[in-house]
DNA sequence: AGAATTCAGTGAACGGTGTTTACAGAGTTG
DNA sequence: CAACTCTGTAAACACCGTTCACTGAATTCT
């Protein structure tokens, strides 16, 4: 019945399992813990075993970083079903607080997939459902696009889009056009203005922002309860997009 | 002449090599490749002398980090000397541009600073100026905080401060009006109300945001040029500050 | 001045690391 | 059954942080 050879079934096994140790190592001791040793002993074989499956610990790494964004994907996704379809509003809280919730769960996981200086992060999410590339944040920016176009949203002039920057968010604006497309909702450039597309920007500007300052402990001063302060900006960064308060 | 004896001075003398080397290796090599014995190395000597000198290698880093804190800070007062000590609004577009400008000129730097899950990260600048102790982010809310309590901004309303952060944003508040205080700048807490101390550190949220985005380089999109981006927001920043446009 | 003490630096050692190499042996394929 | 593929091994290399007993110069004490 299975297609797989048994060799291949044994592969796939193994190599989930190297994954799973790796993780493990990554949220109880840091990225540093991480070690082809550890792993290898924790799985009872031998180090140098783990060069059929990576070709470095750098390569195992990298391979986590897309594991990882894939998961989050998927939680969030989850947090997304979990909300009306028609409750545009929520369904951003929900995603936006998922990444927070997330984020502040999964600290080491969430420095090395949004602060590694490491250049080489390849896509990330499940790339055969959507092959856009090599940049990240996509894995809450589809989401916003996705319900950005789906609701006929009054834009608020005011920031006005700095004009070279008109060619580089037209690129996004194909990327997130084409992605809420692909999603079954219909949309074309005119629902997803450049406008639009520029306050999405600045929104992942501010919500990554709060999100990594919380992580590193980087605010400026000690708040005993951050979540205010967080609910506080989502809803002013709604309110400039035309969305009335929940 | 000196009271320092000769013991003393050498002491001084290799401590400041130690740092300097630590240093090269971080920017060339990043922080993996500050090691002991890379430094000892290159100094001439072993590696457990540096023991003599730090108690591991992760104090190292730590004291390391606070050197880079110290010189972020000159590096932005020197910035600040060059401005017209009455034109306010090009002061704090100087200090934002100039933490951005570093931080992409020293990412290893950055990360270190910015971006480390190590929870330990101690008071930062020279603590003998102002020991106001763990928290970081200062360096750059320090000088907004004494820039904008020496401009009579109106506050423009909206963001309503929400209440459960009050006794936290008091903290703060006080915090930066002694800080402005020591200046020599008079100043009390009419001056900076809850809801500019609210929107300072939102305003740090944004700036930093956009700086890790970029040094990173976890932009959803790739800009062929980000500084336009970063420039429009901090021209809405100063607005919704009440500052007029440049 | 000479003895006592402090202290920066050494060399050896321990256990850890990534990575390469040559080699075994099971799984698969002709 | 032979030929081949591929996962795992053991040994080795060059690193790493850290500890320890030690030397010898700089300093301090008497």
């Amino acid at each position: 019945m299975t297609e797989a050879t048994r060799r291949e079934r044994l592969r796939a096994e193994t190599e989930r399992d190297i994954r799973r140790q790796a993780r493990a190592l990554l949220v109880a001791r840091g990225r540093d813990a991480v070690t082809l040793r550890a792993i290898a002993r924790e799985l009872g074989i031998t180090a140098p075993a783990l060069y059929r499956y990576y070709d470095s610990r750098e390569d195992l790494l990298h391979q986590l970083a897309d594991d990882i964004c894939t998961d989050l994907a998927r939680e969030l996704d989850a947090d997304l079903a979990r909300i009306p379809s028609d409750d545009v509003t929520e369904q951003v809280y929900a995603v936006c607080r998922g990444f927070r919730r997330w984020a502040l769960a999964h600290p080491q996981e969430f420095a090395l997939v949004f602060a590694s200086t490491e250049t080489t992060l390849g896509g990330c999410g499940p790339d055969d459902r959507h092959q856009v590339g090599d940049q990240f944040g996509r894995v809450f920016l589809e989401v916003a696009g996705r319900l950005i176009a789906g609701h006929p949203a009054p834009e608020p002039g005011p920031p006005d889009v700095p004009e070279s920057l008109h060619a580089d968010l037209e690129v996004f604006q194909r990327v997130l056009v084409d992605t809420v497309n692909a999603r079954g909702v219909p949309a074309d450039d005119d629902l997803l203005p450049l406008s639009a597309v520029y306050h999405i920007t600045q929104s992942w500007v501010r919500l990554y922002g709060h999100v990594a300052l919380e992580v590193f402990g980087r605010f400026p001063f000690a708040m005993s309860n951050p979540e205010p302060m967080f609910d506080s900006m989502l809803a002013e960064i709604l309110g400039e997009m035309g969305f009335t308060g929940r």
